[in-house]
Parts: structure tokens; C-alpha cells; sequence
DNA sequence: CACGATTAAATCGTACACGATACAAATACG
DNA sequence: CGTATTTGTATCGTGTACGATTTAATCGTG
């Protein structure tokens, strides 16, 4: 009788279907496409939608700041935020006590647009399918990973 | 005393810490940068990595047929399939029973990738910090989370 | 058999995403 | 002080990723 620990055919550890990263890349790309119709809405894409969310927490956040809560880098950030600046929604100013940041500043219209958006956390966790208990537990796995990982990929 | 239902603050609804999907966005990118590494010794990008693998798994898959796998357009395997030929890792030649699909081959070179990258899967699950079982069943959930995503992504 | 409809890839335009690099402002330190 | 180093953004090049469109091949129906 086989070993339970060696039973397993080669297939298996090469099958995509088992690859827990290929689950989270998929899952995100699903998540995109939800978002997607309520975002066109308000004319964001969806890690536009995620600095606004950071900014309507808490307005005039540098660069450096949004990017370490989403975990991105200045040369993404930089073109994603002129865009925001273009769309009339923030405006970008350096710090006067430190030149080489940059704020963000919510306009009247960057605010204005948190009331349409408000419905759609909503939309989101009803397409997730999962109770708001379940929901919170599988936040709280995967938020976990991510650490230990980031850990790994940094340290 | 107030109903447990209702005392969160609004702040929590837009907190960004409590979405799922930038947990799982997040997660997804720190699962990028533990991979860069391990990938740059094969010369393959993550999505590179995820192709060869299904066609080590089954050689002469269309592109059609991987897309459906990947959860991505021919707009975006087409140009990533051609940086695979331009490495000497597969071939694409059109079906000579339907001209219409293009059939994507293993070369010699990129069967022989397959040796080299075998350790892959285990280095991750390591930066995952999680056992094999634990790792089992937030693939499952992550996976079922998915499909009712793209249910709704597409339905 | 013909011809409109469908299908499979490819192409194009826009927007992330990152590493490497550049550059200016701020800090450290002799 | 004045220069070396560090820090915060921005820029550039490469590679996803998708929607809209195009093109060519196949299929369906008359």
C-alpha cells in the first residue's frame, strides 16, 4: 500500500488547477471584470477606484504613502494619478515642507464622486457570493498570505 | 446598547483593508514578486511561466484553448506567445484541419525547461508559510470565489 | 453551391505594473 | 559649512491585460 505522502501522480504538482497563486491571479482578473461595468460608471479603472478609496479615507496623502497601502511603486502610481489629476478629480502639489513629495488632493469633484460610488462595495460582496461572516474570513486568509509573502518577496 | 449589525462606522465600508478583492489584488502582486526571481533564472515572465505549464501538461493546445484556461484574450496570449517562439520555447503553426486556430508547440528547448523548473512549486508553497492542507483548501475556496465571480463577470 | 453568419486569431489603443535609471531636495557627517 | 548619501518622484523600456475592430476560415441555410 502506497505511502499517502508519495501517492501522488507528477501531473498533480504541475497541474494549473492546483496552483494556489493561479487561483488569486484568476480571482483577480474575475473581480476585474465585475468591477468593470460599475466602474465604467463613474469613468475610473480599478486600481483608480483604489486610490480613491484610499483618498476619500484620508485626503492629501503623498505619493509614497498611497503607494505603500497599495503596495505599488512611484512609476505606477505617477501615470495613474495624472490621470486622476486629468480627470479633474485630484490635484498634485509638492509638499512645501518637503519638496520632493507630492500631495494629492481631492477636488470638489473627486469628492463628489464617493457618493456614487457607494453602492458599490454592495455590488461587489453580492457577486462574491459569501456572506458577510465568510467574506471576512477568506479577507483575513488572504490578507495573511499576502504578508508572509510580501515578507519573502522583500526580506 | 447598539445592535451588533448596525455599529460599524461608514468608515469601515470603505476602509480599504476590508475588500476582498484588494486582498486578493495584493495578494496577487506579492505572489508576482516572490516568483521574479525564481522565474528570471528561466528567462520567463509570470504569465510565460503559467502557459508553459499547461503545455507541459498537454503539448499542442490552440490558442483558444489555453486562453480558456488562462482566463485571457487572444489579445493578450497572441503577443505573449510570440515572446515564447522568439525564445525558442514553442512553435505556432496553423491547424491544418481548421486553418483558423493556431496550434502552439513545445520545442525541444522548452520541454527541456520543464527539468529546470520543477522546484519552482515547492519554493512557493515555502513563501506561502502554509502546509500543504491549509494551502489545499484556500485554493478551493479562492477557486469556488472565482466561479461565481465569473458567473456574474459574464451571466 | 452560394452567401450571410459565426468563429479564431491578430491588431490597435489605452492603462496598469515593475525594474532601472535620473534628478532634485533633504539629510548626514567630517 | 560643504560635500556624500539618502530619499521621493518621475521617466523609460518591457510585458501583461482588455475591449473594439479586422481578417480569414468555416459553418448554416436556402
Amino acid at each position: 500500500m502506497p505511502n499517502a505522502k508519495d501517492d501522488k501522480k507528477p501531473d498533480d504538482v504541475l497541474n494549473l488547477g492546483n496552483f494556489l497563486c493561479f487561483a488569486v491571479y484568476s480571482a483577480n482578473h474575475a473581480f476585474n471584470r465585475v468591477y468593470k461595468p460599475l466602474l465604467d460608471r463613474l469613468g475610473l479603472t480599478y486600481p483608480q477606484y483604489l486610490a480613491m478609496v484610499l483618498l476619500w479615507g484620508e485626503d492629501n496623502q503623498t505619493v509614497g504613502g498611497l503607494g505603500e497601502k497599495l503596495f505599488l511603486e512611484s512609476s505606477t502610481l505617477t501615470p495613474l494619478l495624472k490621470r486622476l489629476e486629468a480627470l479633474g478629480l485630484v490635484k498634485r502639489s509638492r509638499d512645501l515642507a518637503d519638496e520632493r513629495q507630492v500631495r494629492v488632493q481631492l477636488t470638489d469633484q473627486g469628492r463628489a464622486l464617493r457618493e456614487k460610488a457607494a453602492e458599490v462595495p454592495q455590488c461587489i460582496l453580492e457577486a462574491s457570493g459569501l456572506e458577510m461572516g465568510e467574506a471576512k474570513r477568506l479577507l483575513a486568509e488572504i490578507t495573511a498570505l499576502r504578508n508572509t509573502l510580501d515578507r519573502t518577496g522583500r526580506g
